[in-house]
DNA sequence: GTTGGAAACGTAACCGATAACGATTGCAAC
DNA sequence: GTTGCAATCGTTATCGGTTACGTTTCCAAC
């Protein structure tokens, strides 16, 4: 029975129950000062038109709704995991959640898109809002948190120990022999991707191999960014033995970049990625990549942001989760050194 | 910059720029009649208070928000695949998206979930709704469109073939040569559920094969359900060689019995999913199963309803759309045709 | 100099619900 | 027979916008 007639209000059960919209608001919301046959004759007429109070109505006029947001841009595998950390962290709290995608993709309406939904919703919608990769800072009248914020944010934030995983990634391929290390860079505007470019360069430095500034790339986390910085670094005559790239999607394309050019994978080159979404166990050969786990990253901003809006939050409000290294197929000793 | 100050309204926009908050409304939608000088004061104060009008407020007023809804009861894999097609869908197309989960997986609050999260969108907030397996049946004022509808539902849904598809898997399992084959049904009153245990009867039925009523298990979906289930179909004596579960989730409970009763995949027990989600193609061994491309339903769904709204829609209310079988690791011809 | 009409803008009703407040009633205490 | 208090319920302002309608201003046409 969709399309149905015009959604039933509270003046639809109040005049059908002969009583005022106030009335209703009481039983509705189990306020005290109703006789229990009013409450009943109330009840029977919202069962019978089966009324619902409206979400918008109500959030309105009132502070507190219950209900969490969550703006996100675009919808990747990556938003999936988190999603289902926030959902799992939320379960049994008497928080419902929201969550505002734009349908522009990379188009010219975003920019600033986390700024003009998290205003939207937050204005009444919503008690908080979590929001995921932003691209600029954000500002709420509600409590924020943000997973992977931009550099130097002061707004609460849930972020995986890019720095340590990026460093334990280079140390990984520096143990097996490599010396010459590729590096294609996630958006510069993000704390994650700085981190991780910075531990790349520490972790070399620490090792004494001189850094190759032409060895790095600059991408923007999108994966199609990746494919002709992969292409130049694979196509030059001392092309590195070893491409570090800064996320996952990224990593993938350089996979099939060096697959286009013959290259064997980890015969010829190694490949590393950051993230571990599940398409990279399912890659040809799996790729290493660094766990950051989505869903812890989920699950602790939402936690956060529950207490935030509770005001019961006592710790840190900048969250650090520790990552770990994934060792797959895409790894190897560099070809060189096995060679003649 | 969190916890700014209260945030800013149309009447905060319009004692700065010194006119009526009608005419800063007008300012905002592009309407008629306000002169030049007028409006650049307007924009300027805008811009100087970062005002960004409240999507609630807005959509109270209005009839159109050009936001579509989405309502889930808890968030799986295969939730997240339709998100990625409905995404791809409204992309580019002046939709934006919002979704709303409940946190109460299970819990006794769920009962009638879709139709309470539909009335509270679909009053004002959204244009039409797209509901995800829903458990009962909906009604809206505003166009609504189901995936995976209920049983008899005549709601615009698109579903995949179910019936086809799970009859493919009893003939791919009876041309490996099984003839005891068990069945681990899902939620009754889906239609899906439904047509899967159809399939499965009417393959065999045309095989000229025996149904074995005992062979069925009467499982809801919930991964969780289909242990016990196995169990009591694998302890038995005359346990079946291969066993269709209806859905993935369930399957890779049947692979986690097997394994715990010391029962190899696929020599001593094939195992067949339905559904196709990622984690399948990650279990040891590869679940064999059935793409319905979640993908795609998201995708259709979402295109449907868009058209819908827009009072465009010429094509059928109920669209099926095709499976294909995936075979993998987990199914082979039965032990015992090789055996002593 | 009037008049007409369009342009520009403000006023106020309205969307659906909530809550402060006031009004009415019943009943017990004095 | 008052008075006082508590229980019950309606009235109304309010949330942040949108829009029908009314008012004012201004300029061109007569």
């Amino acid at each position: 029975m969709a399309d149905g007639a015009t959604p039933v209000t509270m003046s639809d059960v109040a005049r059908l129950a002969g009583v005022s919209t106030a009335t209703v608001s009481r039983v509705v919301n189990g306020r005290y000062g109703v006789s229990a046959s009013t409450i009943a004759q109330v009840r029977s007429a919202i069962e019978r038109l089966g009324y619902e109070s409206s979400l918008v109505a109500t959030s309105l006029r009132r502070s507190r709704t219950n209900v969490l947001g969550l703006v996100t841009h675009s919808f990747q595998s990556y938003t999936a995991e988190v999603l289902k950390g926030v959902m799992e962290s939320l379960s049994q709290s008497g928080f419902d959640l929201i969550i505002y995608a734009n349908s522009d993709l990379y188009g010219t309406y975003s920019e600033g898109w986390e700024q003009r939904h998290l205003t939207r919703l937050s204005g009444t919608l919503t008690d908080g809002c979590i929001v995921v990769t932003p691209w600029g800072e954000v500002r709420s009248s509600t409590p924020v948190v943000v997973i992977d914020p931009v550099r130097d944010s002061t707004v609460p934030s849930v972020t995986a120990d890019n720095l340590a995983g990026a460093t334990e990634v280079v140390e990984h391929l520096l143990g097996l022999g490599h010396r010459r290390i590729g590096f294609i860079a996630g958006r510069s505007s993000l704390a994650a991707a700085w981190s991780r470019e910075e531990g790349y360069r520490r972790a070399l430095a620490e090792a004494g191999v001189p850094a190759d500034p032409t060895l790095i790339g600059r991408g923007d986390f999108n994966p199609e960014s990746a494919i002709p910085l992969a292409r130049a670094l694979l196509e030059r005559q001392d092309r590195p033995t070893a491409i570090f790239a800064a996320s996952d999607g990224m990593a993938l394309k350089v996979l099939e970049v060096a697959k286009e050019l013959g290259l064997g994978v980890p015969g010829d080159l190694s490949v590393v990625g950051f993230d571990n979404i599940p398409e990279s166990a399912l890659a040809e050969p799996a790729l290493t990549t660094v766990d950051q786990s989505m869903y812890r990253l989920g699950y602790e901003a939402a936690h956060m942001l529950k207490s935030l809006v509770t005001g019961e939050w006592e710790g840190p409000r900048q969250i650090l989760l520790p990552t770990r290294l994934v060792v797959r197929g895409s790894t190897a000793p560099p070809h060189i050194t096995q060679g003649a």
